[in-house]
This record gives structure tokens, sequence and C-alpha cells, in this order.
DNA sequence: TTGTATGCGTTATCAC
DNA sequence: GTGATAACGCATACAA
């Protein structure tokens, strides 16, 4: 690992104009442009990030944040990182993943250290103490999700409402007028985007004149198999099912088959905020919402470099839906 | 963010007594280390990693290299990576998923730049170019997984080979005599677990005078139900297989439903190197190879950190088998 | 036991 | 256009 001052005594020059030369800070002619970049090329030099970040105060490196430690980093939450990592290197920045938990500690000690440029917060529940603790080491941030007042935040979020509303009406134009909506239970109900998406549900539903019927189990194939198994009984009149709780529904459609809870003929289901792999994993393949992961993900990133870089424009806040796809779970009512 | 030097002004003393009392580096009077602590309390003093790692030349910071732009993240992939952490966080040191090609270019780079003191590589390949680009950097590195020749390399990996064997014998012992072995295809054939996996399967069945029927997809559930469609024309007399796809399984499984194959009846299917939670989501519940993922995710991080404090130390070389979970996919030949 | 001083590799502000 | 040089925050050999 060669330094600046072995590059700039092999090519004769200061060590500023190599710094120069290596960042495009300043002119320089391109007879020492190309001594310098003779002399990195042979000592196969690459900068020290560490440190240039002491000098600079910065260290182009991004977190996002995910509480791997307590929640599963389910397929869907895996394109996000995918598309965001990608778009950061476009960038010129480096994003990891930092496992963390959600306590403020954690979060508070990572924010700290100067380590990281920025955060990108994923999961992100209605009142998530991480933002006070972000905040209060003015470490720039933006969140993936919402919490329950994000005028004043950076965020992209999926427009679980918008998505919910879909749904809901595709299924009342299939002539559906008792619709169910589950979600997981526990401490998804302090998920921004589930607290939400059951207000919605629930504004739809009375709106329709239909009635509220509002399902939640653990996000696990094992409580959707529980769940499927006791639906039909404690839910005799429901014709379609909108599963905002992509890990149960595999197990829920295995149990119901097994009850003779024919889907779609009996129950119509839409599987809200999945992807396609998880979609294809179940008989009949599920009619879904697709989360746009691959696309927020980039916004999320975006957002956040913009509020690094220019923190007096304007907050970046965009909302996008979920995008319908037909699968073979959804029928008109019988 | 206070610095060393104000919570030195602080408690009037030196710098240096400050960091002698941050890092427990040499002794200090009761007295003074008070002092430097409640100094260090009340500005809220965190130490800046950042010009830690410059006089360091360490930056407690390991990396876990996995091909995500190219590779899904499996949940079987994501019980490594949380376990590791954890167990990172434990000795001292972040470990951060870093988001990396599988091209030599870009884990040169990372390698070159000093911000990481050492990586872990996942899904590593018979011959892996990645191994010699960190070589050459002189990144101390461990491996979850095996090259053809890990001899001289710090690794853990699942004992495919024993676990192979074991799924073998365990059907055999149920009288079943045509075994079939599903793997991944295309890329998947250089990656080393499958590539041993391969091996064991096909000397276990010639060993045992039976048939050798190879098969492989892609990894997803499409790839799965297709081949799920014409598995029983084109293999009219197997009787059990062992799947090393867990993508593809869910979908396999549906479709061989549809075909009127029964599981486990007139097929027993064994998935090899799973989760419960992935176990979990097909019908029937599969019998599955559980991945020691947690396990391995831990010694992965050992394995590494010794290398880093103790390179004079023998080389870690572990292995350990799958755990065979008993589900509803496997019986008797009938 | 504590303080002083130097260096880690880079950036950026001055001079020249 | 180029070169000295002072930070950046911390660790540590050496002095006291």
């Amino acid at each position: 690992m060669a330094t600046m001052r072995e590059v700039a005594a092999r090519a004769e020059v200061s060590i500023a104009t190599v710094s120069f030369v290596v960042n495009g800070t300043k002119k320089v002619t391109d007879a020492t442009r190309k001594r310098v970049e003779d002399a990195m090329r042979d000592l196969g030099f690459s900068r020290n990030p560490v440190g240039a970040a002491l000098a600079r105060g910065r260290t182009r490196i991004l977190a996002m944040l995910y509480p791997a430690v307590e929640r599963r980093l389910s397929p869907t939450a895996v394109t996000f990182f995918t598309s965001a990592s990608r778009r950061a290197r476009e960038r010129g920045y480096d994003l990891v993943m930092w496992p963390i938990g959600d306590d403020t500690a954690q979060v508070s000690v990572l924010a700290g250290t100067g380590l990281i440029d920025g955060a990108l917060l994923m999961e992100v529940r209605l009142d998530d103490p991480r933002v006070a603790a972000l905040h209060d080491r003015r470490v720039p941030f933006a969140l993936i999700g919402r919490t329950s007042e994000p005028d004043d935040l950076a965020y992209v979020d999926v427009d679980f409402p918008a998505s919910v509303r879909e749904a809901h009406a595709r299924l009342r134009d299939l002539g559906h007028e008792d619709i169910a909506f589950l979600t997981g239970d526990g401490r998804a109900f302090s998920h921004g985007a589930v607290a939400r998406a059951r207000e919605t549900y629930e504004a739809a539903a009375t709106a329709s004149g239909s009635p509220v019927t509002m399902l939640s189990c653990a996000e696990d194939p094992g409580a959707g198999r529980e769940l499927g198994s006791r639906f039909r009984q404690e839910h005799p009149t429901t014709t379609a099912l909108i599963a905002m709780n992509e890990p149960a529904v595999p197990g829920l459609l295995i149990a119901l088959a097994h009850e003779g809870v024919r889907v779609p003929d009996d129950l119509s289901v839409i599987s809200m905020g999945s992807t396609a792999f998880m979609a294809g994993m179940t008989d009949p393949r599920l009619t879904f919402m697709r989360t746009p992961g691959p696309e927020l993900g980039e916004w999320g990133v975006d957002a956040l470099i913009d509020r690094i870089e220019t923190p007096d424009a304007p907050l970046p806040q965009r909302l996008l839906p979920c995008e319908y796809v037909a699968g073979d779970s959804v029928a008109s009512r019988g």
C-alpha cells in the first residue's frame, strides 16, 4: 500500500500535487499529471480512505441500519439493499448494511463515531427512537418508511394507503363485499407501514359499507398455517383477503387447502408488498402487489446523499405505490 | 462530538491520560481516572474511530463480502450474517455486509484501502479469484466455504460430504434404492459446496450399487415447478430425492402434486442445507438438513479475528455437518 | 503515574 | 501550476 508521499517522491513532485491529480481538485499540467499517474500505476497506489476521512471529516460511507438481529431479513428487504448499494456506488459512496438493534444506544454510538456520513433507516416505526438519536448526533439520515410525524424528515416510502385502496377496489370490482385484512402482530403494529395500511383498509371497508375484518398473526409460515386452519370457521362469509404478511401467506394457503377452502374460488387472496420470488412459492401462484424495493432503495440513497451534500435543499419526500401483479389467487366472487 | 483534547482540558489532564483510560492501556490513579470519566460523561465523548484507525493502522471493522448483486441473499445466508455480526461485536469488532461483485477489481480496491481489518468470504467458489486478491493485498481473511485447495487458508465450512452421506444413508435405510440428487445449475457448479456435494452423492450412489441421477435447475421456484412437472416422466423409478436447491424446492413440490406424485408416498424429499423457515413453507412440511448457519457465522468470525490477532497460530479450519430435522416429506419405500 | 511530542495519510490553505 | 505546511483525532515511545 503505497502512500502519497511515496508517489510524490517517485514522480518528483510535492505531495500536494499528487493530491490534486488524485482528486481533480486543481489544475495540473498534462506533463506532471502524467508523471504522477505513471508513478501511481508503478506503485499500485490507492488512496487510504482513513487518512482522507480524517482530513476531510467525511468517510463517504453510508450505513443501512436494519434491525437484523431482531427481524428477519426478508427477500423483499433485500431488494432495497441491493439497489441502494448499487446507487450509492454510482454516486461515489459505499453503502454497507450495519446490523444493529433498534435501541437508541447502539445507534447513538455508531452515529457519534463519525465513521459514517449518513444513515438509511429501514423498518421505521411510528415512533422510532433512532430518529431522535441520529438527530441529536447530527448525522444526516433518510428513512425508507415514515414515522407518524414525518413532515420534517427526509423519506421515501411505499405508498401503502394507495396500494391498499387499489387492492380493495379491485376486489370490490370483482364483486367481493366481505374483504378481510391480515398483517403481522405484536411489534408489527407500531410499524408505520402496517399502521397506515390498517387504517386505510378500515376506511375503505367502512366507506363501502362492508364489514371490517382485521386479522393478524406472527410473521412466519407456522402462524399462517394456524390462521388458515381456523379461517373458514371464524369467518364464514369472507370471500377475499388482503394479506400484508409475506412470510405467513404460504402457510396460510396450505392450511386453507387442507380445510377445503379453495383459492381463489372460495377465497381470493392478494399478497400486499411482496416479490415475484415469494409469490412463486405458493399454490396457486399469488396475485400480489409488488413492493417497489429497487426503486425505493435507489430513491432512498439519493435522498440521503442530497441531505448530505445540499442540506439546505428542500426535504426529499417521495411515495410510490405497489404495482399490481396478476397471479392465480384472485377470482371474481362466485 | 467531543474530542479527546476537549476531555483532557475539562479533566485538567493531558490527552495521553485520556487515551490511557479510554483504552485501558496504562495504569491511572483512581482519582484522575474518575475526573476523566466524569469529563467524558459530561461531554458525551466517544472516541473517533477514524482517528484511532489512522494512528493504530487498524479499524476494527470487518467486512462480510457477499456477491449480493449477483446472488440472492437467501434466508439461510442471512443466518450466517446475523450470528457473525453478533459474535464480532462480542469481540469488539464491527462486522458489516459489504455488497460487492465477485470480480477481483472491487475486492482489490476495498482491500487496498485499509478500511477493513479483515474479510469474511461467503459463497466461495472452487477457484475463487477473491482469494488471490485478498492475499495480494495482505488483508486477513477467512472463508465460509472452501476453495478446491483450502489447505493453506483459514476456513469454516458446512460439511456437505458428511451431510449428503447421512441423507443418503437414511434414505437407504428406509429402503430407497433409486435416489436422485438436485442442485442449482450454471454457476452453481463452480460453487465449492455444490461440487463437493455432487461428488459425494455420486460416490455414495455408486458404492451402494444404485443409479446416479444427477439433476439441476435454476435456483428459483419457477425452475422447480418446471422440473417437477416432468419429473415422473423422466425418472419413473426414482423414489427419493435429495434437493440441494433451497429456492426451487417449493415450486418442485407444487408441480409434483399437480402431476399426482405424492410426497412422501411416491417420492421422499430431503432438502439439503435449509432452514426451518423455508421448510415450513411447503406442503408437506419438508424434512431437511439444517444449515448450521448460526454456528458457522460465529466460527467464521472467530477464525478471522484469530488470523488478525495471532497470525502465527495454526490456521483455523473447521467443518460442521448439517443436522437432520424430521418433517413430513420422507417415508420408507412403499 | 502523568505529560510531551511525533506520526499515521490525506486535504486544503496559503504562499510562491 | 506547484510546493510547504498546518490541521484532522488519536496512539504511543519517551521524558519527567
